[in-house]
DNA sequence: GAAGCTGATATTGTCGGACAATCAGCAATT
DNA sequence: AATTGCTGATTGTCCGACAATATCAGCTTC
């Protein structure tokens, strides 16, 4: 008679909900690209109130699976775009005292492989984004904050050219972690532009030519690159990132 | 003059109330663990309804931010826990039909570097959980549910190991989305059991040793023993997971 | 027939108030 | 000292309401 209850727990009904719909979503009941019907009908349907359904459809929102699509009210079931994803990815690794050391390790770990991937794997409309990353790159040279943009855009045709939508998503948050601070480096060290266009022109030249070999050295090139731009740049390596 | 005017995103109160949520619990002005003041007081501060302060409060419930301890009333800051965060990864991974192949082979790039960095970094108490991790699997070898659970605290505990926070969470959405599948595996093969028991000790060895080669090639074969696994279970790789 | 305008309708965002359930802390009881 | 009962605070849920605006059918115009 010593054996102790299981604590029973009653989940409120806004939870409830949601997991109902999450439930039909991810069953695919939903489609990508469906309207969800109106609040009134789900509390209807639900037999819930309408303040209920609301508190649920916050959390498909914040998860991704529910988006609006500019100005418009209707809700759009959708799959979780990698960007918002790899924002809470981000944030939680942020409030785990992430430092650039640890980014820039994974990376160096990740990037290679992933590099190789993509040479063996990669198709022409993969080769068309990848040049096109490129060329953004040198021609927004001036610009810090957009050329950032046009590095992380390169990654991240690269990942996507593995066709591994796993690659896609563990990378995206590296990529949104260091963007800001490789703003900072680009602007304090002379050689960091010429350098980057050098090696985004080795990469994609590799890839093309699928030699899976060298895309994996000239990737961990362009990673500890990165980190010599960073010491350069006096940026401490061991300090934590903030948001 | 010809300058476009940005579009202009009036954001609805819920979604104000959320952001400067987050923004002070990054920012560390809400320390983990402490609580959040009740909902009418945030109403109050906020100026807004009820209502609309828990429309905000699901999304950082969401975000894993926010934890209610069991069965308490009360809200409590957290940093957002790594199960919480690849919960929705997965979900993510799912909905953009995410194969066994591809799960595998992200497996197989990252695994073998993180048991490398783990060999180089582990401390005692590191070694202490693997061998309690270990030990667990084989006490519980019979049930199927419980062994495989012991199989993914096995691989979480190498990577936090790595003393890593990236390789964590970039780690935990494949073990959650392989490990039903793992148990059907276990049960259809034979061998299966024993050849992890051994992989384990392998690996285990390594790391106390600190042999970061010897690590990085077990692992790599204990990798490559779950795709047999699944070959010989009979388990299509080419299949979309589903939850 | 295609394109543009118009008004009715539906839907969302927000508010106020209400009430039951229950959790925390304290007082009373044994 | 440990247990029980009480009280106030807090959450979960509901109802009803209203302004703003997106949607859509119908009408007008070319």
């Amino acid at each position: 008679m010593n054996q102790p209850f299981e604590p029973i727990r009653l989940e409120p009904a806004y939870r409830k909900v949601a997991a109902a719909l999450i439930e039909r979503i991810t069953a695919r009941s939903f489609n990508s690209g469906d309207r969800l019907p109106s609040e009134t009908a789900l509390a209807q349907q639900f037999g819930v109130n309408r303040s209920t359904v609301r508190e649920a459809l916050r959390e498909l929102q914040t998860a991704g699976l529910l988006t609006r699509s500019r100005g418009s009210k209707l809700m759009m079931v959708t799959r979780p775009q990698a960007d918002h994803v790899a924002n809470s990815v981000s944030r939680a690794l942020v409030l785990h005292d992430v430092t650039f050391l640890h980014v820039w390790e994974s990376m160096s770990m990740f990037e290679p492989l992933i590099a190789e991937a993509a040479a063996k794997r990669r198709n022409d409309t993969d080769l068309a984004l990848l040049q096109q990353a490129q060329e953004s790159f040198v021609l927004h040279k001036e610009d810090t904050a957009r050329c950032v943009h046009h590095v992380a855009e390169f990654f991240g045709v690269i990942a996507a050219a593995s066709h591994n939508p796993v690659l896609v998503l563990a990378q995206e948050p590296l990529i949104q972690l260091l963007e800001p601070s490789l703003g900072a480096m680009i602007d304090r060290v002379a050689q960091a532009r010429s350098r980057i266009v050098a090696a985004q022109r080795r990469l994609s030249e590799a890839i093309r030519e699928r030699n899976a070999d060298d895309a994996r050295t000239w990737m961990a090139k362009h990673i500890r690159d990165f980190r010599r731009g960073y010491e350069v740049a006096g940026i401490d390596l061991e300090v934590k990132i903030k948001v």
